[in-house]
RNA sequence: GCCGAAGUGGCGGAACAGGCAGACGCGCGGGUCUCAAAAACCCGUGAGGGCAACCUCUUGUGGGUUCGAUUCCCACCUUCGGCACCA
């Protein structure tokens, strides 16, 4: 068979009768979907194994009865545009246009099932439009905002980054050096969102349309969520009071690691905020803590250098042209520099702070590891008790105090004891500076009424690090004694009473930093009005389109859109003054943080798209995509679905239910595949040598599809041989049942095949062995779909042929089972082959399309005979792609013998004998033969005698229709 | 350093709510067909030993639980990924 015929056949048809078309009234919905293609050049081949998964798992579930909304697009704004534009003297949008336009035809080539009348191109103006609307509605509410502030700055990309760009201090682009610059620049205030995003990846959530299939349950919820949210009013309608069974609800189903990823990179942490007091005129210093336990073990607070407040406290004082010069020194190396050694550098800064509950004086200095950008960028060191505040006071010998014991080391008695210890007089380094670490904790040690039973360290030497874990609180005034658990409470309350301080939580998470001054990008719908300040386009007056007589587009560390005046030079929509519009363009991950809402309603031109059509596909059931994403794209995509969620547009709150992650495609020596090593394999070329389905049957059985994928041609080679095989195969059965005899004689001269042989042996009955084998290989095939684990399923396949070519060679088969095996052999098979699948369905002479006829499900008596001799076959499918819950473990159906099944049929099974765990031999028996016999059987055995003679046997081990184990 | 994932033949990998390790494929070796080759088909293929039937060893290493461990527990080693002065 010509495979590249049959592809063009069926891609023909598949269009013409819009096949794939999606849905307009979906009743039971599935919205698969694969990350959008940022159009460079032609697709690659990790964008094939990408697409490939996402079509299986579409065509595998329209035949499972679903209405299937599976979509492409195009993320088509970013800096390569630009860069290829400046290289090669053509516009960006023309770049971009042809790259798609060639792209576009590979993957009608490689036969995806996409509906491309819902394509997306998010450079045209009738898609980022509809950014500019978000923009201005999040403008409304505040959550979008101009801010000054010390931002990421790329020198190679001329442009700002979000802190999600920053990649090991470099920026994820060109991988320079990212600095730091003081700008003005537009952000989306996530950090409003930043509990509800760290919660939802656990919670369980309500989806609004739930999976008819999956769940009959009906909807009566109508409890209001933690947040309030416009959306809410509408789910009342919902409220039916006659005790249906309660909403289902459940958590996404995203692998862990993403899930981690995302926690690590929201950060959150809860602990305190304590204010020291400037001594002596009062100014507070607040610092952010998580340990306020160890509150009374300060011994010297530090500020960040970038901090305001810096220069100022060292003002005139001695110690000024020391900080200046630190400062100076700080700001100047990037943070990659400052953090890469591990080092501490700090300077004294003259002043000092009064301790929140002793009124201590405590030295202020400003320290390089204190980062501005989190917390207060002030900092309490407790050296005692912190691995970076330790090794500071060491390098800078300030005193360290210790707060807190371990609990084994304070015995029950002292802690009863109720002394308050004596408080230390007031230091300074000036007069601490000789005393060292060890000397000092042997010191408290002694003058601590609690005994110290053995003290973190030897006290003869110094400590070697902080203590830093939870313990028993000394030396800390009426909290001495106190679990620091509890003293963490106590502390911060008793701050709270003395209005020092207050029970804060803090994320890492910044707020996305969208603005880029690049051309390429969304226009910012924002006015700057030197009377009116910054005023957001009029919604009537969107698109704010992008100009396309630009000049210049080499960055300049400005916008070009600076430069063009029509653009730039407009009047103000409140007084009509002389105005100008906010030159920079969007980060293009705003384009890709709602496209899959569009795509429900792509064409629309009065909104983004209607909240009923979101609410009849979101949300998108499988988001099939790479890691990189984890921590941008799939964190900014939550966040926007739940602020439309929050202003009423889409009912969910998140928007994927379930999310898998591919792995990469590398070559066979486990590198990367790129032009400069020139070991880039084409889909284009595997379309042409193999075929497409051959490619994808290699691709699909290479690997687990969630694993690296080490690209082997000589796979392809052994895909097209087993495709050959079942269209041979096929062939035969085929020609024999037209009595076109002298054909296929023809036909197996030529090619070899062996269906001469097959036919003369053909018999009257079917094999019951082969029958029960298919009926397997259905239940396995669906499971490993459900589980995405479609090496398996092919290689089920694999063992499906084999057994139809042995049994049919013996005989065994009859021409009508021959032919209902090829039959569900096409069915299960087209996820995978689709072209081959359509080709071989038509050869059976069924109407086209065969993605137009039901998946087959498993004969349940044929499955029986299996249970019965205990070959574990589940019944219910629960499976779930990607989820390694371990409650929620699914069994999966074991691959099955012609033996084990030969076995099952004669109502035998056959029992493993062994020694001491160790296999020696095989029983075949009767399945419902007594224990007794059994033992008495296995221990004839002439194996198992030769090696039991003269043993003394203890133990004889029968596990019904497993196994015997004979313990000697 | 912290968090996460993983270590099984020459290779990709399978099995794991504890029960025949190596399914399926690639590669390799031998054969059939052929003047020859390709294709196709058949047989073999974890390692070691024995003429042989057979025997011994084997799922990163070392312990443990168990009649029985690739699967569970503890420690360690290695690889990959993420985070990394986050107070």
């Amino acid at each position: 068979m010509n495979f590249q015929e049959a592809e063009r056949k069926w891609q023909g048809f598949w269009e013409e009768k819009k096949i794939f078309a999606t849905p307009l009234a979906p009743k039971k919905k599935y919205y698969v979907l694969e990350m959008f293609a940022y159009p460079s050049g032609d697709i690659h081949i990790g964008h094939f194994r990408n697409y490939t998964i996402g079509d299986a798992i579409a065509r595998f579930k329209k035949k499972q009865g679903y209405d299937i909304l599976h979509p492409f697009g195009w993320d088509a704004f970013g800096l390569p545009a630009e860069e290829a534009a400046i290289k090669r003297k053509i516009h960006p949008q023309e770049w971009t246009l042809n790259n798609i336009s060639v792209s576009r035809t590979t993957l009608k080539q490689v036969g995806i099932s996409y509906d491309w009348d819902r394509e997306i191109i998010t450079c045209l103006p009738d898609y980022y439009r509809w950014n500019q609307w978000i923009f201005l509605k999040m403008f409304e509410k505040g959550l979008a905002y101009q801010a000054k502030s010390l931002v990421n700055w790329c020198p190679g990309c001329k442009t700002v980054l979000a802190n999600e760009q920053v990649q090991e201090g470099t920026c994820w682009r060109c991988h320079q050096q990212v600095t730091k610059k003081e700008l003005l620049q537009w952000f989306f205030k996530i950090t409003e969102y930043a509990e509800r995003l760290l919660n939802d990846l656990d919670k369980p959530l309500k989806w609004e349309k739930p999976d008819p299939l999956l769940e009959t349950e009906h909807h009566s919820d109508s409890e209001s969520t933690a947040v309030p949210d416009a959306a809410s009013s509408r789910k009342q309608k919902d409220q039916n009071s006659d005790g249906v069974s309660p909403p289902i609800r459940k958590p996404i189903e995203w692998p862990e690691h993403v899930k981690s990823m995302q926690k690590n990179w929201i950060g959150k942490s809860e602990g305190a905020k304590i204010v020291f007091k400037l001594d002596p005129d009062g100014i507070e210093l607040p610092v952010f803590t998580t340990r306020p336990d160890t509150l009374f073990g300060v011994t010297f607070i530090s500020i960040a250098p970038e901090h305001p407040l810096t220069r100022e406290l060292a003002k005139n004082l001695p110690q000024e042209k020391g900080v200046l010069n630190f400062i100076e020194k700080a700001v100047l190396e990037s943070e990659m520099m400052r953090t890469a050694a591990g080092d501490k550098n700090g300077v004294f800064t003259g002043r000092y702070a009064l301790h929140p509950l002793t009124g201590e004086k405590v030295p202020i200095w400003t320290a390089d590891y204190v980062l501005a950008g989190y917390g207060t960028g002030i900092v309490m060191g407790v050296p005692a008790h912190d691995q970076r505040d330790f090794l500071f006071a060491q390098k800078y010998r300030l005193p360290i105090k210790s707060v807190i014991l371990p609990r084994e080391q304070v015995s029950m008695q002292t802690l009863l004891s109720d002394n308050q210890p004596k408080t230390e007089s007031a230091y300074s380094p000036e007069t601490l500076s000789e005393s060292i670490p060890g000397r000092l904790f042997k010191q408290l040690s002694k003058e601590s009424p609690y005994k110290v039973l053995n003290p973190p360290t030897q006290t003869d030497e110094p400590f070697t690090q902080a203590y830093e874990e939870p313990g028993i609180m000394i030396n800390s005034g009426e909290f001495s004694g106190l679990d620091s658990e509890k003293g963490k409470k106590k502390v911060t309350e008793k701050l709270k009473e003395k209005k020092l301080g207050d029970f804060e939580i803090r994320y890492k998470l910044r707020d996305w930093l969208i603005s880029r001054q690049r051309y390429w990008g969304t226009p910012i719908p924002i006015i700057h009005c030197s009377s009116c300040g910054a005023v957001p386009v009029p919604e009537s007056e969107l698109p704010v389109k992008l100009p396309e007589n630009v000049q210049n587009f080499i960055p300049q560390g400005r916008s070009p859109l600076e430069d063009v005046k029509e653009f730039f030079v407009t009047v103000c929509p409140k007084c009509c003054g002389q105005a100008h519009r906010d030159p920079d363009t969007m980060d293009t991950f705003v384009d890709s943080s709602w496209y899959f809402l569009r795509y429900t309603d792509s064409k629309n031109n009065k909104l983004p798209f209607t909240p009923e059509k979101a609410d009849q596909w979101m949300p998108v059931d499988q988001y099939i995509g790479g890691v990189e994403h984890a921590t941008g794209h799939l964190l900014y995509c939550r966040f926007i679905t739940k602020v439309l969620h929050d202003m009423g547009y889409v009912s969910v709150e998140e928007p994927a239910f379930k999310l898998f992650n591919h792995g990469m495609v590398l070559d066979k020596h486990g590198e990367v595949m790129s032009k400069s090593k020139g070991n880039v394999v084409s889909p284009a070329y595997l379309m042409e040598k193999f075929g497409v389905d051959a490619a994808r049957i290699a691709m699909f059985f290479a690997a687990p599809a969630e694993k690296e994928l080490l690209w082997n041609e000589e796979g392809v080679g052994g895909a097209v041989r087993f495709l050959n095989r079942i269209w041979r195969y096929a062939e035969s059965v085929l020609e024999t049942s037209e009595e076109n005899a002298r054909q296929s004689e023809d036909t197996s001269r030529q090619t070899g095949s062996p269906s001469q042989e097959l036919l003369s042996k053909y018999s009257g009955s079917d094999s019951e062995v082969l029958n029960i084998k298919l009926h397997a290989t259905i239940q396995k095939a669906t499971e490993d779909l459900e589980r995405f684990s479609f090496h398996t399923a092919v290689a089920a396949l694999m063992e499906l042929l084999n057994l139809m070519e042995e049994e049919t060679k013996n005989g065994a088969v009859s021409k009508l089972q021959a032919e209902k095996c090829i039959e569900i052999f096409a069915h299960l098979l087209s996820p995978f082959a689709p072209h081959f699948a359509e080709e071989l369905w038509e050869k059976l002479k069924n109407p086209p399309s065969i993605f137009e006829s039901p998946w087959p499900t498993p004969d349940e008596k044929a499955l029986l005979i299996l249970k019965s001799a205990s070959i574990s076959i589940p019944s219910d499918v629960t499976i779930t792609a990607n989820t390694q819950n371990k409650e929620g473990a699914s069994v999966t159906a074991k691959p099955v013998t012609a033996e084990q099944i030969r076995a099952a049929l004669k109502g035998e099974v056959e029992l493993v004998v062994q020694i001491n765990g160790k296999v020696k031999d095989h029983l075949i028996i009767p399945a419902n033969l007594p224990e007794e016999e059994i033992k008495t059987k296995a221990l004839n055995l002439t194996k198992i005698k030769s090696q039991t003679d003269g043993k003394e046997i203890k133990k004889v081990i029968v596990i019904p229709k497993k196994l015997i184990n004979i313990v000697v």
